[in-house]
DNA sequence: GTGGTCTAGACCACC
DNA sequence: GTGGTCTAGACCACC
């Protein structure tokens, strides 16, 4: 599963279902006419309970993301990937823009901040790097 | 003031209010024995409710780094320095590495992620060095 | 309570919720920046469970027509009045014509169609005539 | 075929086929002893799942309108006319009575109303004539 | 099997 | 007091 869900980092559960639903369209991983994995499933393999699942499905479908095939399931709509890649980006630059923020007011200057960053980036990437880079020729990804 | 609250960006108001003491002490802004401003003035001055500042010094009391002068107020406790910039420290690389950990997951590489860092960094960086360093020749500002 | 819930009419109650709140603005009984009654008192005098309340208020804020004040509650927003007036014309035309599609469809003519809703409007129109009438110079309303 | 489907309108799919072979029934397009089309032929015709159309036959069938004559079909039963007129009339009823009620209740006052429906009326009307009456000579179809 | 709706009841942050 | 989120579990319509 594409999902991983932390219940206690400030974010409500099904707004990160919502994110990351999102955040899988515009990387391909979901594309469009695909169903998503039904409700029933992700909320046993997310130990997450079904209705938390249905809210973030309704909001995406509020959202023009997803639409749902009656009996058959969810799926993602064939103009979803643009509406998706432009979410990713803005959400994602609120939230970096939010730590940086915070950050600077807090007292660290830029310099320190991209010390932490870099170091951030050097740990994290490692791990992700076997899903999020499948490209070893890019040279100086970092 | 030194605080600066927004009410929707996730974070809960008064965890907002204890993490900008805590960068505060940090940052040399409130020295120990200081004074805190009252939970009345701070009310009034962020348009918040006198529960929520409450609620935010409670935990600061919690966590060690102000004790209750009675009669007098509410002060930075002698041994918080040193708490709060460890605190600060932790803080911030944990919220920079949780948005650096989603922006990773959502597909973005480093090299992305690292130009969205740089744009936010400067353009913040111009609006906060009006705000909270206004005093370049103070040397001693406490 | 300006509301009244079929819960056996096959519209959903959230549905039925939603519409009656556009409806009462639109009619001017809900005015800008006005409270709506509190989910809790909501759901105590309609009999029904609070979440089924708070997931209607959910999709009013959706729809742009409420916001919430933290802790006050739920007000009508400044630029209400003219969504709803519109969202209630579009809503009634569709129920209207969807009942009356089918009753051409069923195999009535418009002259039977036209004395049923006649018949209707007289019984109905006396029961709301007090709420829905306040006009006694109209001459001929029906 | 003689059904028209829409799955959006909020009224369940099997609901809709049964109150359209009742309308059928009273509208003589379906007499008594009559076969009515069978599961499999108006699931693919209306591209819904058999077991829909099974279950508006069953509930056909409990209503009394409809009597299973085995290895044959599914048969308008002899006493279902003077049923479906009925049923027709008290059904349709109930629907425009529904949405009359709603409109007064959402403050649309009598002459709104007959002014909507007049207008419903003459746009439809046009509509179904060339389905439901296949005359070209009627000339007043109301 | 699928999603949609609803009830019942809990906890949280904020006023 | 206010709304927001979440869990647990039920029933419905449709596939």
């Amino acid at each position: 599963m594409f999902f991983s869900i932390d219940p206690n980092n400030g974010i409500a559960i099904y707004e990160q279902i919502v994110r990351q639903v999102k955040f899988a369209i515009a990387d391909g991983v979901l594309v469009p006419g695909q169903l998503l994995p039904s409700v029933r499933t992700l909320a046993v393999s997310l130990a997450i309970n079904p209705n938390t699942i249905a809210k973030a499905f309704s909001q995406l479908q509020n959202d023009g993301i997803v639409e749902t095939l009656r009996g058959r399931g969810i799926a993602v709509r064939g103009d979803a990937l643009e509406a998706c890649r432009e979410a990713r980006c803005s959400l994602l630059e609120d939230r970096l823009r939010g730590a940086i923020a915070e950050a600077l007011h807090g007292g660290l200057n830029a310099r320190e901040i991209k010390r932490i960053i870099a170091t951030q980036l050097e740990s994290l990437d490692g791990q992700v790097a076997t899903v999020a880079t499948p490209l070893p020729s890019t040279g100086n990804s970092s």
